[in-house]
DNA sequence: GCGAGTTTGTGCACCTGTTCACAAGCGACG
DNA sequence: CGTCGCTTGTGAACAGGTGCACAAACTCGC
C-alpha cells in the first residue's frame, strides 16, 4: 500500500502566519490608521475587533501571530500596531506596480487612492491599444504593450495588475511572468495559469454578484428548498456523438 | 469613542451548499459556458477541474451538492450541467441591481458586460453629485440619490452596489437596507455595520494588493527554511486549454 | 450478453481555521 | 505595598473544508 506521506504543502504556512489571518490583517490595519487619525492611543481587542468585524478571540489570535504588542489590562497601542502590522505584511518596503489595460476598470484603478496611500505606486500604466498610448492618467503616462518588458526592468516591477479583456490576459500574464514579474492581481474574468512560485490573486465582480444572488435566493425562498418538479426544460440533449 | 458595531457574520448555511462550494460555484459556470460555446458536449472532472484551478476530487464533491448531474464513465454534460449550477445560484431568476456612486468605478461597473451576460441586470445608477444627474451611461441615465428609495421599490432592487468613498457607504448602506435591500456588494473601503438577515460581499482593491505584497516580501526574503522541501508556495497550475 | 476500461460519487482521515474559556500579567487605587 | 479589576495570550475542543482511495455504475467493443 504505497501511501506515502505526500508531504504535498498546499498552503503557505512556514512563515508562521496563517493564510487567513494574512488576509484579515489589512483590515485592521485600516480601523488602525483610522483610529490614528482620530488620535486614539490604545484600543482594546474588544473594541477593535467589532470595528474590524470580527471575534475578539479570532483578532487576538491573528496580532499574536505577530508578536506579542499588546498590554494587559491596557490593550494595544494603536501607532506601534500599525507600524508591526505593515511591517509583516511588507508594507515597510516599496512595491512598484503595474496595471495593464487602461480601459474602465484600469481607469479606476489608476485613479485609487488606496493603492498609493497604502505604499503602492503605480509605476506603470500600459493598454494595447495605440491610440491611448501618450494619455495621462493620474499623472502617469499610457505606455504601449510592446513597451512591457522594457518598463517592468526598468521600474522594477514586481506586482502586475491585470485589468485586461479575458482574452488577452492569459498572454499578457504570461510576458509578465517571462520578465520575472511573481505577484500578479488579476481582475479578468479567467482563471490563470502561472508556473509555480507565481502568486496569482483573482478579483471577480461577476463571481461576487452571483454568490450573493445565491444568498438572496435562499432566503426568498425561505428554507423550502425543494428541487421536485424540477428539469422542466429540455435541457438535457446529448445529442449522439 | 463611536466605534461602529458590526454584525459578525454566522453565515450560517442552511442550504446544504457549503459556503466554500457556492463560492466556486460561478467559476465553474464560467467554465462549462465557455465549453459550451466551443460546441463541447461532455467533459470529465479531470477536465474541467484543471481549467477552473481546482482539484478533481474537490470538484466533484461540489457538484454532488447540487445532485448527480454526472454520468459514470462519461462525464458532465455540459449543457445541463450550466443549467444546474444556474439554478442552483439562483441565476434563473432575475435580480435588478442598484449602483451607487458613479466615479470611476461606478462607471466602470456599469459597463461591466459581466453583470448582464450574468443575468443581472442594472436597474439604476445613482450618484450624489447632482451635476452627474442625467448623464447617460451604458444606456441607462443616472439619477439623483435622493430618488434611491422610489428607485429601489420601483424596481424591486434586492441588490446594491456601493461603490462610493467610504466617507458615504455606510450611510448609503443604511437607506437601502431600511427599503428592503437584503445584498450588498461593497467596494467602499471599510466594514459596513448591518442587521443580521442582510449579506454583504465586500471587494477590497488594496486588501487584495497587501496581500500580494506579503507573498512578494516573503518570497525576497529567501524561503531558505529547508534545504530539502523549500518549495516557493504558490498556485496551482491548471492545465491551459 | 459480457468483460474491460472509464469516470462518478463518497466514506474517511487529515488539516486548517474558529471558538471557548481561563490563567497570566498589567495598571490603578486605597 | 497588597489587592482588585481588566485585558491579553493561548491551550484545547470544535467545525468546516480538502484530498485520497475505492466501490458503484456506465459505455464500448467483441
Amino acid at each position: 500500500m504505497p501511501v506515502p506521506r505526500a508531504a504535498a504543502s498546499p498552503r503557505s504556512s512556514r512563515t508562521g502566519i496563517p493564510d487567513a489571518t494574512v488576509a484579515r490583517l489589512p483590515v485592521y490595519l485600516r480601523v488602525l490608521t483610522a483610529l490614528a487619525e482620530n488620535k486614539v492611543l490604545t484600543v482594546s481587542s474588544e473594541a477593535l475587533a467589532s470595528a474590524a468585524g470580527v471575534g475578539s478571540a479570532k483578532l487576538r489570535k491573528d496580532l499574536s501571530h505577530l508578536g506579542s504588542y499588546g498590554t494587559r489590562g491596557v490593550g494595544y497601542d494603536v501607532e506601534y500596531l500599525v507600524y508591526q502590522i505593515s511591517r509583516a505584511l511588507g508594507l515597510t518596503q516599496h512595491y512598484p506596480v503595474a496595471i495593464i489595460g487602461v480601459g474602465n476598470l484600469g481607469h479606476a484603478l489608476a485613479n485609487y487612492a488606496g493603492f498609493a496611500t497604502r505604499g503602492f505606486q503605480i509605476a506603470a500604466l500600459i493598454d494595447a491599444d495605440p491610440k491611448r498610448s501618450g494619455e495621462v492618467i493620474a499623472g502617469l503616462e499610457v505606455r504601449h504593450l510592446d513597451e512591457l518588458e522594457a518598463l517592468v526592468k526598468e521600474h522594477e516591477i514586481s506586482i502586475g495588475v491585470i485589468a485586461t479583456p479575458a482574452s488577452a490576459a492569459q498572454e499578457v500574464c504570461d510576458r509578465l511572468v517571462a520578465c520575472g514579474v511573481t505577484s500578479v492581481l488579476n481582475f479578468a474574468p479567467i482563471v490563470l495559469a502561472v508556473p509555480e512560485g507565481v502568486d496569482v490573486r483573482k478579483v471577480d465582480l461577476s463571481i461576487e454578484l452571483q454568490i450573493l444572488a445565491f444568498h438572496e435566493q435562499r432566503k426568498a425562498a425561505g428554507v423550502d428548498g425543494e428541487p421536485g418538479g424540477a428539469v422542466p426544460d429540455g435541457v438535457r440533449t446529448p445529442a449522439a456523438s
